[in-house]
DNA sequence: GCCAACGTTGGC
DNA sequence: GCCAACGTTGGC
């Protein structure tokens, strides 16, 4: 099982029309690192949700569906795409601010590497993240 | 809305 | 293969 986290505007796609559409194709990529992260998702991967630009915070765990395949945006071969389903939104979004001020989650590549829109997370931290959004701070 | 950081493109 | 120019992303 393996961990990650997305970015999406929610102004284009946000975690509420993920949960209301119940599942949604992972297309547009079109970052050769991002890509590759893609590529290396499994089904039932947890995925973490983020919204950038507006919110700026983790705001619901989601799962692989479908692995990847040819990105249905393009006839570019080189694209792809996976199938998300929403799993749970968490309880309080974590914002950015928080995670930056983590000593422990400096190293993720949302605080190193933000503009990278499909990233690994190791499994602690993506707890972390999660024991985050479950408490009241 | 600005701008820094980053990725991609294309001329040479 | 280098690098300048350009486009995009995303935090502030």
């Amino acid at each position: 099982m393996n961990y990650w986290l997305v970015k999406s505007e929610p102004d284009t796609y946000s975690w509420d029309k993920l949960v209301q559409e119940k599942e949604a194709v992972w297309d547009g990529v079109r970052n050769y690192q991002a890509r590759n992260n893609l590529k290396l998702m499994k089904k039932g991967d947890s995925v973490l949700f983020y919204h950038s630009n507006i919110g700026l915070a983790v705001v619901g765990i989601a799962r692989v569906i479908k692995e990847s395949f040819q990105d249905p945006t393009t006839k570019d071969e080189r694209w792809v795409s996976v199938k998300l389903e929403p799993v749970k939104p968490l309880k309080r979004p974590v914002p950015l601010v928080e995670i930056k001020a983590n000593p422990q989650l400096q190293h993720i590549h949302l605080v190193t590497h933000s503009r990278l829109s499909v990233q690994p997370l190791q499994k602690p931290d993506f707890d972390r993240i999660v024991a985050a959004g479950q408490s009241a701070k």
